[in-house]
DNA sequence: GCCGTTTTCGGCCCGACTGTTTTCAGTCG
């Protein structure tokens, strides 16, 4: 049934980065000399363990490298304080060893053990892994038989048609390898939200801060909240812009700049996302901003209609363009501009010019949707705790949740189909949900854990628990994990088959999709909301900006058809709900509204979400 | 290299899938 959309204030209300932003922890500053991080050493530990297995060293050492890289990765407090001085405490899941090369790389910034590790192996070498197919024993056979060492000597190896005919290798697996590397080329200037969003605000915090700068927003794709962006872009308003500019070029976070003038400044940041600032006078300031938040087909939209009124507009000003115009109202600031062509102040995430120009016409449209807001989501379900492949205990995350202002959290680990995120079996299962009930004795009345599991979607749309032990449960995330090459058909058939069992409350991330990095399975999407919404099966938006799945192009359409939205974290430690963040930026940009997902609900009232399917099927 | 109601050696995550193979190796989750 259509519902009447409510219009949005014509004034923006919460769009910019800061706004949105309470759960995310503020990067820290720059400090100089730069401690190294978390990651970095995770990535050295990461390195390591490559290049011991090219090494050809015993195996199960390769492997406690890489444990080791997860549990530096996974470590929730200082690195410096867990590995430097007479008592300090360490890092779980580390020994002696690894924490030495902690201490090392935290105190002098860099390992001598990898230095020298690296020189004995091509500098190019690691970089092989990257490609999808490859693993250390492949890599090792292309180097010792084709001198292959680094990812532009093996294309030229492909191409030559020598690969095919190593053992072990064949034809098939060299066609795979080249479309890897030709995907590889297609993404290498392309970046997820996920990976831009704590630069985004870092620099946006800098240009803020500084004395010369009047007003300062970001801008393009990031603002739009695309889960995939090119660059960074700002706009600045000034009466200095060569200071400002001057400012941005030496921010500490800028590796390089790549072009310096009057009005632009362009970067590239440590990062390695290039970053534009586009610096103009205050009176400029709404139009460039608009111009440069793009997207290019709403602004196409946008000059069409100014077009028709005898005006013209580009990233300076709205002017006159015919003798017998009407006069130009006067724009002090984007909600100016929109209404000067009578219409209401379109929330950036919109601009995609897909019906937001119709909805946002103040005289005859429908109205823009309000869209979801981060403050409305009163809690979460599809978190992870240690029973599964979490990092952070049930009480943690319970805590953590309860930390934000969430009223409720649903816990679900995954199944024991699962094997390689120890997933649990129903025995595990059933302790956990007495774990929660327990839990809940205490936590109540003011917050409230769901007992749930992400159950695996078996290859034949099967559930990997029986529905009696299901019906114990509060709610059932369904996802697939395994056999993702199906063809579309079937692949179809088996999520429509797990969707319609009354149990399964929810569908975890409808495609499998990993942004850059993996295509989602193939499968019928409009299929499969129509038997959402047939069934009554909540469709998750999954927040990881590594899978932002399902994609915002589908929830108009389905939000149309009837469907309600879950926004879930998939949380593997406490920090991962932050990552929510990056679900309502997608939600918003599916023009849902806080009705439309299910977690705005407040507890009292969720329960009956969850409960429904069940309900009508009894 | 890590770990131990198996404690100083000997094991360490299992199964599906793909492609190369005639019975399995490598990769991935």
């Amino acid at each position: 049934m259509p519902r009447r959309v409510a219009p949005i204030p014509a004034a923006p209300s919460a769009s910019t980065a800061e706004e949105l932003l309470p759960l995310r922890a503020k990067p820290a500053p720059p400090t100089s000399p730069r401690e190294i991080t978390r990651d970095e050493v995770a990535d050295v530990f990461e390195n390591i363990a490559r290049l011991l297995a090219l090494d050809g060293e015993n195996p199960f050492k390769v492997r406690a490298y890489q444990n080791g890289a997860r549990a530096v990765e996974m470590f929730a407090g200082n690195l410096r304080e867990a590995v430097v001085g007479e008592d300090a405490p360490g890092i779980p899941g580390l020994g002696e060893a690894l924490a030495l090369k902690v201490k090392e790389l935290v105190t002098t910034g860099r390992l001598d053990f990898y230095e020298r590790l690296r020189e004995r192996l091509p500098a190019g070498i690691l970089e092989l892994f990257e490609i999808p197919g490859l693993g250390d024993k492949k890599i090792k056979a292309l180097h010792d038989q084709l001198k292959v060492t680094s990812v532009a000597k093996l294309e030229e190896a492909l191409r030559a048609g020598v690969v095919a005919k190593l053992p072990g290798f064949g034809e098939k697996t060299a066609q795979n390898l080249l479309a890897a590397i030709e995907r590889r080329k297609e993404v290498a200037d392309l970046f997820r939200l996920g990976d831009v969003a704590a630069d985004a605000l870092a620099v946006h915090e800098a240009l803020r801060g500084h004395p010369e700068v009047i007003r300062v927003s970001p801008a393009g794709s990031f603002l739009r909240r695309k889960e995939i962006v090119h660059d960074l872009d700002f706009v600045v308003s000034t009466r200095a812009p060569e200071t400002v500019g001057e400012f941005f070029a030496t921010l500490p976070t800028v590796r390089r700049v790549e072009a310096r003038g009057p009005t632009k400044v362009s970067v590239r940041l440590a990062s390695g996302v290039p970053c534009d600032l586009r610096l103009v006078a205050d009176a400029e300031y709404p139009f460039a901003l608009q111009h440069f938040t793009g997207s290019k087909e709403h602004n196409l939209a946008f000059r069409q209609r100014v077009l028709a009124r005898g005006w013209t507009l580009n990233e300076y000003r709205l002017a006159a363009d015919k003798p017998d115009a009407a006069p130009v109202p006067k724009v002090r600031d984007e909600a100016g501009l929109y209404g000067a062509l009578g219409f209401a102040w379109i929330p950036p995430e919109l601009r995609e010019n897909a019906g937001e120009w119709e909805a946002a016409a103040l005289a005859e449209g429908p109205g823009l949707p309000r869209l979801v807001e981060l403050e409305n989501l009163r809690g979460t379900f599809h978190c992870h705790t240690t029973a599964s492949d979490g990092r952070d205990s049930l009480r943690a995350m319970a805590e953590a949740a309860r930390e934000l202002g969430f009223q409720y959290l649903g816990i679900a680990d995954h199944s024991k189909a699962s094997f390689q995120a120890n997933g649990l079996d129903a025995g595990r299962l059933l302790a956990q949900v007495a774990e929660i009930r327990a839990l809940n004795a205490e936590l109540a009345p003011d917050f409230r854990l769901f007992a749930g599991t992400e159950c695996d979607i078996l290859k034949d749309g099967s559930l990997d628990f029986p529905d009696e032990i299901l019906a114990q449960l509060d709610y059932v995330v369904a996802s697939v994990h395994a056999s993702f090459t199906l063809p579309e058909a079937e692949q179809t058939r088996r999520l429509v088959r797990a969707m319609g069992n009354p149990h399964v409350t929810m569908l975890g991330h409808a495609t499998g999709r990993l942004l850059l990095t993996r295509p989602g399975y193939a499968v019928d999407l409009a299929a499969i909301i129509e038997a959402a919404a047939a069934t009554g099966t909540i469709i998750e938006l999954n927040a990881s900006p590594r899978r932002l799945d399902l994609d915002w192009r589908w929830w108009h359409r389905a939000r149309d058809a009837g469907v309600r939205c879950a926004i879930n974290p998939d949380a593997h430690r406490t920090a991962g709900f932050q990552d929510l963040w990056f679900g309502v930026a997608a939600a918003r940009k599916g023009w849902l509204r806080r009705e439309d997902v299910v977690n705005c609900l407040p507890l009292g009232e969720v329960e009956t979400a969850l409960g429904a399917k069940r309900t009508r099927s009894s």
